[in-house]
DNA sequence: CTGGATCCATGTTGATACTG
DNA sequence: CAGTATCAACATGGATCCAG
């Protein structure tokens, strides 16, 4: 992850370089909703409005796409029940627990360290302002 | 962090909620350069070009924004010497040595899912294709 | 119910030039 | 050396309407 800046080597993969997997890992993570979505699903499957309704004013758009995105890096499968009305089900895999968990532990960290970057950003309120 | 979505409920503090924190944090480590910023700082404390040549391409201007948003949630010092020419060392806090440590974890776990991932990605545009 | 398509507001990143 | 200022390009998220 030292080197993350060296850029692809080599062109028959768009990632062969684990440390731009781990930077595109953490954007995931690190996007608006993606964490609280994984969240939700971390509890139990769900399916699309549910998880509209849990993650609170995400838009179907953007919740469609978190999904897609998450689905797309393996972290969550997308089950289709042809019933009428349609139903599909949301899941974590087991790489989506995993990463999951490694969430909690940044919560975690907040819970320890709440206290100081509280400080950090009221002293930085206070030199600015 | 199960209910980011219910915003700030008093007017005195604009992140009373750990969870809005938690997000915070994690949008800040899923920016494009701080997790490589710290990972550098890591090695030992170090100077702004030094990091500048260290974390590659990333321009100066992002550079100082992305060390003045670590400064601000506290898990970087700014150090500047009144020497001629002027000398500003940044080093990581014990907060963001902590946090540093949960960043490696993302880094073993893509170690440990990497074949997932690739797997999932080349499915996606096979699908995709 | 699930989700695609379009249009738009905003934030983030980058290139470049200039300063103490 | 260590920044700041400005402008342009791009990505992200959101509102709304439409469809299977």
């Amino acid at each position: 992850m030292a080197d993350a800046r060296k850029g692809a080597a080599s062109p028959t993969a768009e990632e062969l370089d684990p440390c731009d997997v781990v930077r595109s890992i953490l954007g995931r993570v690190g996007d608006k909703w993606s964490a609280v979505v994984m969240d939700e699903l971390a509890a139990g499957p769900r399916r699309f409005n549910e998880l509209r309704r849990l993650v609170s004013p995400i838009t179907q758009r953007v919740l469609t796409s978190t999904l897609r995105a998450l689905e797309g890096d393996g972290l969550v499968t997308r089950t289709v029940h042809p019933t009428i009305p349609p139903q599909v089900e949301y899941a974590l895999t087991d790489s989506g627990r995993a990463l999951h968990a490694i969430i909690k532990n940044v919560a975690a960290w907040t819970d320890a360290y709440l206290g100081t970057v509280h400080a950090a950003r009221s002293a930085r309120k206070d030199s600015a302002g």
